[in-house]
Order: structure tokens, then sequence, then C-alpha cells
DNA sequence: CGCGAAGCGTTCGATAGCGCACAGACGCCC
DNA sequence: GGGCGTCTGTGCGCTATCGAACGCTTCGCG
């Protein structure tokens, strides 16, 4: 399958595809890390799903919808696997155990879009930060990373300056340390005592689906 | 595929499932309906879907997976046609039309989610009630309904209080009357205009998708 | 017919987050 | 090495929603 697919390079802040756009490419991420995120009253919005080596970028047409609602942000700067959305179509018929696969990640998802639809919703800002750190460096593989507070803003869908709030409040707490978008995480422990549960159960629910 | 099933009635407040628990059947709603919400830090938490005859219960087995994170709760009381799980996985082996079928459906699904995680976080409760009114008048095909403030509170992930408030000022504005849990909607485009636009782009998908 | 529960309305203080505005601080480029 | 843009920190008034509490009305049931 891998001889279907060429290597691309993302440059971070790359846009994979934006809402209503129709898809020509799934994407398997191998070093990028892709945030999907949903519009909202015409603004960007919100982050609803975050993308690495574990998973794929298009999920639409895994389920033969061309048509996507979501935008794809690059959010570090990488490498993934591309293939044409005819190819792709082609091997899943032909291939149950990819498609069995991938009706695990669909679930896997599904189950993280409900999740952070309630997160969202209930949890303060700094737990959500937290979360976030956590998620982004479980695919990161690396305890540095490049992300302004704007960016981390409008990812959370709260205001740079509520970042910026919570961020002060857990690097006094000596569990990370920045300055000008270089985000390094100095207690992991200590940030998921932090972050709210759903860190837990994403991680959990990915562990018993596709772990 | 529908002698396979068989109609079961369900009263309100049912629960066809729990979080967590294992999915026996699937259910399609003929006059049912049915709320799906996820768990949030132990509570109930929030609604993230809404199914009546238009659609599924129990996606996760479209997709080989019979754990459900999420509780579906019978909103208004009526009938459903119920298929075993084994069978479903056997129909859905053997029916390609059917499984893309649902593979269409569940892509409805996973943008119904998104677009709920947006609502939730931005819209106010006045125009998120309205937008529920709607959802819910489209698969009842009644414009009466028994729905107490409670119950609305803990689909929509606020307090009753808050859904008394929102209640009150679309009374007030002429577009629902209610009493003691009757709620008669009397103004169906009134409710558009102040509902979100969440609504409109919900159809729309639905329509483009599925129609 | 009376009582209790269910459903609804209102109030009060508290708080998380908003919008806006401005100021310091660091780094890169000319 | 001076200047400018990017990034971060802080302050102020405002709003939606929260949490808790209390009272009123209506309905159903004994």
């Amino acid at each position: 399958m891998v001889a279907r697919c060429e290597e691309v390079e993302h440059v971070a802040s790359d846009v994979l595809f934006e809402p209503g756009s129709r898809l020509r490419h799934v994407h398997f991420p191998t070093t990028v890390l892709v945030s999907l995120a949903t519009p909202i009253d015409g603004s960007t919005g919100l982050e609803v799903g975050l993308v690495g080596d574990e998973g794929m970028v298009g999920t639409p047409l895994a389920l033969g919808i061309a048509i996507t609602p979501l935008q794809a942000l690059v959010q570090r700067a990488g490498a993934s696997l591309r293939m044409g959305a005819v190819p792709f179509r082609h091997e899943l018929q032909h291939r149950p155990a990819l498609s069995r696969l991938l009706d695990r990640y669909l679930f896997v998802r599904m189950t993280q879009l409900a999740q952070s639809a309630g997160c969202t919703r209930y949890h303060l800002v700094e737990a959500r930060l937290a979360r976030w750190l956590l998620m982004t460096q479980d695919r990161a593989r690396s305890n540095a990373m490049h992300i302004t507070h704007e960016f981390l803003a409008s990812m959370l869908g709260v205001r740079r300056v509520g970042v910026t709030k919570a961020a002060v409040s857990l690097q006094k707490a000596g569990l990370i340390r920045y300055s000008r978008g270089d985000i390094v995480i100095l207690d992991r422990p200590g940030l998921r005592a932090v972050a709210c549960a759903c860190y837990g159960t994403d991680r959990e629910t990915y562990r018993r689906v596709l772990g």
C-alpha cells in the first residue's frame, strides 16, 4: 500500500484542506502534526481533533464522502504519506483488513468528538490547556514544541489572554516553561494532575480499540 | 432485512444503553425519539446526538465495535425496529448498499458531533434551546411534545434555571407555549430566526448526504 | 378533599471568561 | 545597533452562566 503513497512535506500553519472543500487525498502523518477544527459562525472555531502518526487525515473519504466539514491545519511541520482519493478507495475495497482498521479508527475519532464536546463545555481553560499539551506531546514525541498563545487560543476556543493566564499558572507551578512560542514540558505527572480526566479517557479509548 | 428485525416499544426515559455497556442490538426508530448523551465527570452530561426515524441507534456496531461511549435515552416514547448485533453484522457484510448507506449516516453523525462541540461552546442558551426544539420537532412530526425544563437542562448541559429563563423569553415572544412539561411550538419561522445557524447547517448536511 | 410531589419562576451573590486596550520584552532584519 | 514586528503580561468593566435557595402553582393520588 505504501507503494501507492508519496511522501510530502508540510510546513507549519499549512492548510491541508478547508471546510467544505473537496478531498483529493488522504494523509498518513509520519512526523507532521495536524489539527482538525470545526468552523463556527464564519470564524475558524474550535479544535475537535488532533492527528499524528497514530491516525489519518481525510476520514470522510473512508466513508465514501469527498467533502469535509473540517479544516486541517498543520500544527507542527513534518512529513506525511499521501494517497490519492481514488487509489485509496480502491485499496479500501480490496483490503478488508485495512477497512476494519479504519473502522476502528473512525470509532476512536467519534468518541473523541463526543468527549471534546463535553470537555469544551465543562472544563476550565487551565485543565484544557494541560490536556492539550499532553496530547500534543504524545504525538510529537518531544517535550519541546513551538506554539504561540495566540494559536492555542484559537484551538481551545478562548481568548489569547485566557491562554496566557492559564500558561502563567502552569509555569508558576513549575509544570512548563515557555518563551515566545517555545514551550517545554517540565513535569508530565504534574500536568496530568492538572489536566481534566478527558486526557486519560481518550488514551484509554485509543489503547482499547487500536492499541 | 426487516425480516430479521423485531418491533419493540419504548417508554419515555427508558435507557437503551449506558456508556461503556455492550451493544446487543441496533435500533431503527420508527416513532421513538432517542437522545445520545456523553458522560462527563461522572454525571450524565451533554446531548451530542438526536435520533429519530431518519437514523439508527448503535452506530458503533456499524464500525465493528460493541462498546458504546454514549448513553441512549428515550426522549419520546414510541417504537423501533430492533436487530441483534450478529445478524446486523451479517447483513452489513452481504449488502454493500446497506453498508454504503450506513457510511453516509456515520459521516452525518460525525459532522453533527463536531458542530455540537462548537455550538455548545459558543452559542447562548436561548439559541441552543430554539435549535433543540426545531430538531426535535422535525423528528417528532408534531408541534406538541412533553419535555420538562429539567430534562432540557440536562440535554443542553445548563442549569434548569437557564432553560426556564430562555423558555420564558421564547414564550413571551410568542414562539412557543408550555405548561408543566407540555411544549407547543407556535411559530417555527420565529424559532428559526432565534436559533443559531447550526440548525440550518445540520439540515443541509443531512439533505446533501442522505436526502 | 386534602396533601405531597412535580414543575416552574425568581432572586442573590459569585465566577469564568469576554472585549478592549495598552505596555513591556524579546528577536530579527536592515 | 536601531527599529519594528511578534509575543507575552496586565488591567478594567461587562456578561452569561453558575450554585443555592425559596415560593408558587398545578396535578395526581389516597
